[in-house]
RNA sequence: UGCCUCAUGGUGUAACGGUAGCACAGCAGAUUCUGAAUCUGCUUGUCUAGGUUCAAAUCCUAGUGAGGCAACCA
């Protein structure tokens, strides 16, 4: 559990959103059990995104702001879909996120409970084994404006229906022949109640269980089962389950028949399941189809692509753990879908970078300056802050030479005088170092320009003027001598519009953003080149950036950009 | 269409019958060796129509709009 973010969103009083008071209220009236339990059950089919984070921080939050456990379950009642890959990465990002479970467990676990669970209500004439065809269901299943037909099974002998599912579980059906339902309600206005399936015959290997199965329970009837074996008191879930609710209420109302609620404390725990809205981002998407597309078709380089909304690549492009906390916190709770701008997100990031990051200069789109009244063969070192929010970070050493890198768009022929950098006759400080003013300008045949000539106040050493005069522009450079040619991954929205499923009519994958990527080789102060993969650092007036972790060599860094500072430059006055 | 859910500035969220607040975004200014950060200020909101009440974002009714459900997925 995180200890070090109780007041997480930088802001004043936590968020009272209604689950947070719907737990309060219970744990103020007493709750049975005495403790509050709460669980995070992915199945393991896909790589956790920022949605699921969002959920991670409503049950392991909820829990470890109650004085309660939050286990971690992977629900893997689906063999077809899931593997341990994906158990092994859901745990790391959840330890990345900063969460520890109180109890790893899987669904599988309790195949054998759910399965004699299910005997039970065969005896009991909860349910019964039906023999239609999915095809044939559909018709007795009728539409939500009519009630259904009864399967001509449903009122099959329990021992026969018992006979038949012991036959189910020994193997003797092929998949999909037979199945196991709940004798609910067939005219009930929620379809979920009209003899829903509980068990379906699936012969595929369970990458755990192997083959010792070829029986698996649904989500409806496994997943309260789950909530009530492990004595969860609070099962959080979104929206898209809330009709599923009755019928979750449905199995615990069974189970408390059968004596199968756990106690402790003396009281009988009994789950109870609320749902919120998921996340919704812009500019990207969200979904787990989706994102399994964009990784088959190779839109993107793996789960762990940057510019993916997976945690795993938003840890590769720099992301924090404790930004995306933060973000949770910010964004809420509540039953509304709403859609949160990435510029939330984004402002996470920055606000935790700009105390956390060492600052060092690098220039990506160099173009070189000629300090004509310096030594040809001179060099000074000039110290510059490491980080200026953090008194502790101390100070490094910069060369300093004849010729310079700076940014092409930090210069600029013919400014408007709202242009505050550089251009001939114009007098800048060159960060941490001096006041250089350009004197003249060398072009190419093409009339590009391609050197930067001019003088450098010796009088203005650390970059202050001895007479106090007043240099509106500083600009980030590095010593071209000194400089250390560095790979950067310029990183943007991976979408060119904030909703690309808005419209159903175009594949969102044409709205991918061709230039949700540009590298380009920059030109770095030597001290970068000693940054170690995952390391982050503010590359001064441009971003912050991430030492990535699968590119990076030692001594040789390969940089994310994680995002770029904000910038109040009006466009007209851009390079 | 049947059932369920939701609706507060551009965005997200709070206000629990009693002054509509906060954050992000945007805009303006101060400050600044990062056009960053920081600080100050500003613009913009209760879906509609009725009703209850001294008083309604809040309670009721109807409407409108959005989402979910009709897998042997979760």
């Amino acid at each position: 559990m995180i200890t070090d973010t109780d007041n997480a969103g930088g802001g004043s009083d936590t968020s009272r959103h209604f689950l947070r008071q719907w737990i309060a209220d219970e744990v103020a009236a007493g709750l049975p059990g005495g403790q509050v339990v709460t669980r995070f059950p992915p199945e393991p089919n896909g790589w956790l995104h920022i949605g699921h984070a969002k959920a991670v921080c409503i049950d392991f939050g909820m829990a470890r702001e109650f004085g309660g456990v939050c286990n971690l379950r992977m629900d893997d009642t689906n063999p077809s879909k899931e593997s341990d890959d994906y158990v092994q990465a859901i745990q790391a990002d959840i330890r990345w996120l900063g969460f520890e479970w109180d109890r790893f467990v899987y669904a599988s676990d309790y195949f054998e409970s759910m399965y004699a669970m299910a005997e039970e209500l065969i005896r009991r004439g909860h349910a019964y084994v039906c023999d239609l065809t999915q095809e044939q269901w559909k018709a007795y299943r009728g539409v939500p404006t009519q009630p259904g037909t009864p399967s001509p099974c449903r009122d099959r002998n329990p021992d026969e229906s018992l006979a038949l599912f012991r036959r189910m579980r020994a193997g003797a059906f092929a998949d999909a022949t037979l199945c196991l339902r709940a004798k609910i309600d067939m005219a009930s206005p929620n379809i979920h109640f009209r003899d829903p399936v509980l068990y379906r015959i699936m012969r595929v290997a369970h990458y755990r269980s192997g083959d010792a199965w070829c029986l698996y329970p649904m989500y409806d009837f496994a997943h309260p089962i789950e909530d009530a074996i492990e004595g969860v008191t609070h099962s959080l879930c979104t929206l898209e389950f809330e009709v599923h609710r009755p019928l979750y209420d449905w199995v615990i109302d069974r189970m408390d028949e059968l004596g199968l609620l756990i106690t402790r404390c003396g009281q009988t725990v009994r789950p109870r399941q609320r749902e919120f809205a998921r996340l919704s981002l812009t500019y990207t998407v969200m979904s787990k189809r989706k994102l399994l597309q964009l990784v088959q078709e190779k839109h993107v380089d793996g789960w762990d692509d940057p510019r993916l909304p997976t945690l795993a690549g938003l840890r590769r492009r720099g992301y924090t753990p404790e930004a995306i906390r933060d973000f949770c916190e910010r964004i809420g709770v509540s039953k509304y879908e709403s859609e949160t701008e990435l510029a939330l997100l984004e402002y996470c990031v920055r606000d935790d970078l700009n105390r956390q990051a060492q600052r060092r200069l690098a220039v990506l789109d160099p173009v070189k300056v000629v300090v004509e009244n310096f030594p040809d063969d001179g060099e000074t070192w000039f110290d510059a802050i490491n980080n200026p929010e953090d008194p502790a970070s101390a100070s490094r050493l910069i060369p300093f030479s004849r010729e310079l890198w700076i940014e092409r768009d930090d210069f600029m022929e013919n400014p408007s005088n709202k242009f505050f950098r550089l251009a001939p006759g114009r007098e800048v400080r060159l960060r941490y170092a001096c006041l250089f003013t350009c004197t003249s300008v060398v072009k190419d045949d093409a009339g590009r320009v391609v050197e930067i000539r001019g003088t450098y106040d010796p009088q203005s050493g650390g970059g202050t003027a001895p007479d106090g005069r007043k240099v509106k522009g500083t600009i980030h450079w590095v010593s071209a001598r000194h400089a250390r040619p560095v790979e950067v991954r310029l990183y943007d929205r991976l979408f060119t519009v904030a909703d690309p499923l808005a419209d159903e009519t175009r594949d969102f994958i044409t709205w991918l953003n061709p230039d949700s990527i540009r590298t380009v080789t920059a030109q770095a102060e030597p001290a970068l080149m000693g940054a170690v993969a995952g390391e982050r650092f503010q590359f001064e007036r441009l971003g912050y950036f991430c030492a990535d972790t699968r590119s990076s060599q030692p001594g040789a860094p390969v940089f994310n950009r994680t995002v770029t500072l904000k910038d109040s430059r009006v466009n007209a006055v851009k390079g």
